[in-house]
DNA sequence: CTTATTCTTGAACTACAGGTCAAAAATCAG
DNA sequence: CTGATTTTTGACCTGTAGTTCAAGAATAAG
């Protein structure tokens, strides 16, 4: 019983999420929030309790999202370096098309609050340590497919990997297409 | 003529400098640069302006100092591979050791101004373009030394570490010694 | 010493961030 | 309809950001 929510919470929440990331999480203001969401700041108040609990929230959400995507990519069918290939350039491209380059939440986030705010660099470990799992889980089906060579070191690639797709995601703020799908090739080449 | 300034005008640039890196550009108050720099807030004002063009004149410097360190490593004596993993190491471990995490400058005002603020994302562009072209340099040396392959494209293989060196910038966030440190020998095993 | 000039200090100001709260509105149980 | 419950709304509050400014202090020229 009582008065029914005008609002989805999820939908508001993916809206509080793009927020964020397009503005970063000191740079959004409740009243931001409230615009981006179409809820009053003070019941946005009542159903999240604080910005930083809306945020966490926003980056959870963000989390999921990307996990579904990555297998989504990394599952279809190819090879693991064609499959890995389709997975950074659709990383990069999706950047490159925004209105506003504002790379990913996570990296952001990282930078942000990293060291400062535990749970926030928490939660962004998880994401990048489910990331490299993934890629680490695709190269060794990799190896059994044998599209990929036997000596390589599936963690450590995909370790590698990660750390090149954190540094497109970075440098997508200031360069350009060819820059970047030079780069997923050079880094493509190495296994 | 007129009272002398009670300060170093560059002195204080490198401990704003240090300021912003520490805590970000919005992240850091008039109060907290007043503090940091020993310099009333009213004169710091009268001094350089404004926050914003105080932010400028340490972005500059950052570059500068990034620019010398960068050039000593690499032309010290040994081969292009030996020259940029010290390089790369060096960079990693002086994160790591710092009290506080804190990346990269030039990283950092790239994820939080980029694409917002036109002058810092030229600022920012100056500096790694200048250390892609210090790379490519070394790694060109490198094929006329004989420590590097022919087959390698200097060029791409400069932004690739450029790619790298930001990736491990905002690893270094998060990750640990360890990890960066094979992330290292990773990157490195590509030519 | 006077004057012009430049710097310092601290108060003051406007705007907005982040959050709280009381009152009104919407629902359901009885 | 009444009462209990939950949500919405908008006013309101405290603190701080970023900046300005007037007054005083320190210097050099004449």
């Amino acid at each position: 019983m009582g008065r029914p929510k005008e609002f989805e919470p999820d939908e508001v929440v993916a809206q509080a999420m793009e927020a964020f990331w397009t503005g970063g999480y000191a740079g959004t203001s409740p009243a931001d929030l409230a615009e981006a969401t179409g809820v009053g700041k003070g019941s946005l108040y009542h159903a999240f309790g604080s910005k930083r609990e809306l945020f966490g929230k926003a980056l959870e959400m963000y989390g999921r999202g990307g996990d579904e995507l990555t297998q989504a990519y990394l599952n279809e069918p190819g090879t693991a370096k064609e499959r890995i290939r389709a997975y950074l350039e659709f990383l990069v491209d999706t950047d490159l098309e925004a209105p506003v380059r504002r790379g990913c939440l996570a990296a952001n986030t990282a930078l942000e609050l990293g060291g400062r705010d535990a749970e926030a660099t928490e939660a962004v470990l998880r994401m990048t340590n489910r990331t490299i799992e993934l890629l680490t889980e695709r190269l060794r089906r990799g190896q059994r497919d044998g599209d990929v060579a036997a000596g390589v070191d599936p963690e450590a690639q995909a370790l590698l990997l990660m750390n090149t797709i954190v540094g497109l995601r970075v440098m997508a703020r200031t360069y350009d297409g060819p820059v970047l799908h030079g780069i997923i090739e050079s880094a493509l080449a190495g296994f």
